[in-house]
RNA sequence: CGGGGCGUAGCGCAGCCUGGUUAGCGCGCCUGCCUUGGGAGCAGGAGGUCGGAGGUUCGAAUCCUCUCGCCCCGACCA
């Protein structure tokens, strides 16, 4: 390809709609073009990007023995109101009415539609398993997108759905999933960690989420200093503190006039915040729940949900009128002694001994409170945020938290569609038996944009060489040189010739011009074609990354790039 | 959905508060000269219904009302 005829409009300033650093280079790049708020156009590099990130996902797919096809993206209503998700997805599912009158929406995800394939097109447990993905650009109408590719409206998605017999098998799928998305963030070159998530009713560890580690990420990831355990924010424990030794002190009522906040009540009570408990009065399914939490804790709400056996759509804090009708109480001064509605108490509460609380009285806390005698919760569990105080749950190491890209996500679903939607094989007791089905995606082209997040410098990207829209960029900065314009060309026909992905820069421009774009782009491998080459006939090779420069001959070039850019991918 | 900000040339912005000739600047673009190893220089040029509608006024980019779009924070959400 020549420069020259390539749509690539680079940006010498940052636009101002940009704000993350992926975003910015994407569009100074010439890679995208916004259309509208959260949907993008692809340009030639842009697309060449993502189509690398795609060869990797099909091979290393089709290696795990999944088949590719392409559902449609327009899906009736009619299956969507079979697997009863049609009262309970959101606004994020775009519907529409057709000209019949039928209603329908644009495909945020395929369970609907891949569970209608499969059971009318597969009936005996011989045909299992079966592992069916598409890569396909999904819909969903979200609240804001932002930062450019990294959370659109519209977005380039593998989705993958596998279909078992019997409970192991389903197990072994996800197991061989979980390989190929190895392989395939490794391959795509980026730093990333797999972590355990939340898989709500399904339970057992078969939920995890690729994430790309990067200070922009959206999510909390938590990882352990000393061993292998990573968990998001959801699913993270910690080991809890052990049971202070403390003796028990008197029950003391103290008068705290306008003291509401933990920090305030703390400051004017001379204590920590760690020892003190305060109450959180959550509305669950229209009823009110109590939680107890260290003063410098937080709710995880879908550890609540999950201990109270809801989904974590079923509950929100209350407000607080809300508050008062459920307790009589203000807020700022509740308290769990004498509470008549549900009490859960965070694990850490019951190893606290002598902690400050509300009195569920205006103005007045109580001292050197104490679970067991002073009040007894209705259950005790860990629903709370680990922070990065807290300890390895399986080897005590410090935990950390850090940023992180969600880029894939696979899960084990179960027969909550199949069962749904009666999508059933026979066993070979001739039993009719729900398919036991596992979900896995990967955002396509939010690897773009996570993979330069991860990799740029004040010049622009620096692309992983496998995902690289092109491996090479040869510079001819001698266009009206015969000489040199024949070297440049002679060596861009030889790399396409070794199969090199390789983009000549023949636009009738100044050296910095095309140094500055070629840095821009970030294509891993520049090669120079100057002044040099008619001063001694040398010829230049910079790797982007580094910015290591080999100098090679004319007649040593094609080999010597061709090794490097073999080297590279294959590293 | 709540809060905030911004819409003036392809991009980045000034002008608006305090209404008044042909609406500016930088980058980019076109032509010519010149230059050629890190976004050169000179000269000439094209390009704008000032997001849209209504209103106030002798007169509106500027003031008022409505509206559309975009961005940010939050809520929400894989």
């Amino acid at each position: 390809m020549r420069f020259s005829q390539l749509l690539i409009p680079t940006l010498k300033e940052d636009p101002a709609e940009a704000e993350i650093i992926s975003h910015k280079l994407l569009l100074r790049a010439g890679f995208i073009r916004k259309l509208t708020s959260g949907t993008y156009t692809y340009l030639p590099l842009g697309l060449a990007a993502i189509k690398k990130v795609e060869q990797i996902v099909r091979e290393e797919m089709n290696r795990a023995g999944a088949q590719e096809i392409l559902m449609p993206m327009v899906q009736p209503a009619s299956l969507w109101e079979e697997s009863g998700r049609w009262d309970v997805y959101g606004k994020e599912l775009l519907r529409f009415t057709d000209r019949n009158g039928r209603n329908s929406c644009l495909g945020p995800t395929h369970e609907e539609v891949i569970t209608d394939l499969v059971r009318m097109n597969v009936q005996s447990y011989k045909e299992l398993p079966l592992n069916l993905y598409q890569i396909q650009t999904k819909y969903r109408d979200e609240a804001r997108p932002r930062f450019g590719l990294m959370r659109g409206r519209e977005f380039i998605m593998k989705d993958a759905y596998s279909f078992d017999a019997t409970d192991k098998e389903a197990e072994q799928s996800y197991h061989k999933m979980n390989q190929a998305y190895h392989r395939i963030f490794e391959r795509c070159g980026l730093r990333f960690r797999a972590v355990e998530a939340d898989s709500g009713a399904i339970g057992g560890s078969f939920s995890h989420e690729f994430m790309v580690l990067a200070d922009t990420g959206e999510d909390t990831i938590v990882t352990c200093k000393n061993c292998q355990y990573a968990a998001n924010m959801e699913k993270a424990t910690c080991v809890p503190a052990s049971k202070s030794k403390d003796e028990p002190q008197e029950l003391t009522k103290i008068e705290t006039p306008g003291k509401r906040k933990v920090k305030v009540v703390c400051e004017f009570l001379d204590i920590e915040p760690r020892q003190l408990v305060k109450t959180l009065i959550y509305i669950v399914n229209d009823k009110p729940v109590a939680v107890l939490l260290r003063g410098d804790h937080e709710v995880e709400e879908v550890k609540l949900a999950n201990i109270l056996g809801v989904s974590d759509e079923d509950l929100r804090m209350a407000d607080d009128k809300e508050v008062y009708d459920a307790t009589g109480t203000p807020t700022g001064y509740l308290g769990p002694i004498g509470l008549e509605i549900q009490v859960v108490a965070d694990t850490e509460v019951a190893t606290m001994v002598n902690f400050a609380v509300g009195a569920n009285d205006k103005n007045y806390h109580v001292v050197n409170c104490n679970m067991g005698r002073d009040f007894t919760p209705t259950m005790t569990g860990d629903v709370r945020k680990v922070t990065d105080n807290d300890r390895c749950i399986l080897c005590g190491g410090d935990l950390v938290l850090t940023k992180g890209i969600e880029v894939g996500h696979i899960f084990k679903l179960g027969t909550k569609y199949s069962a749904s939607m009666n999508a059933t094989f026979l066993d070979a007791k001739s039993q009719e038996q729900p398919f036991i089905m596992g979900c896995y995606g990967i955002g396509v082209s939010r690897i773009v944009a996570a993979a330069i997040e991860q990799n740029f410098d004040k010049d622009g990207m620096i692309f992983p060489i496998p995902i690289a829209p092109v491996q090479v960029l040869i510079l001819n900065l001698g266009l009206k040189d015969t000489e040199i314009t024949e070297a440049a060309n002679t060596i861009y026909a030889d790399l396409l010739k070794k199969g090199i992905e390789v983009i000549l820069d023949d636009r009738d421009e100044r050296p910095g011009v095309k140094f500055k774009d070629a840095d821009l782009i970030g294509i891993p491998f520049r090669v120079t074609v100057g002044k040099n080459f008619n001063k001694d006939g040398s010829i230049e090779i910079r790797t982007r990354a580094n910015g290591d420069v080999t100098t090679t001959t004319f007649a040593d070039s094609v080999a010597e790039i061709t090794t490097m850019v073999e080297k590279g991918l294959n590293q």
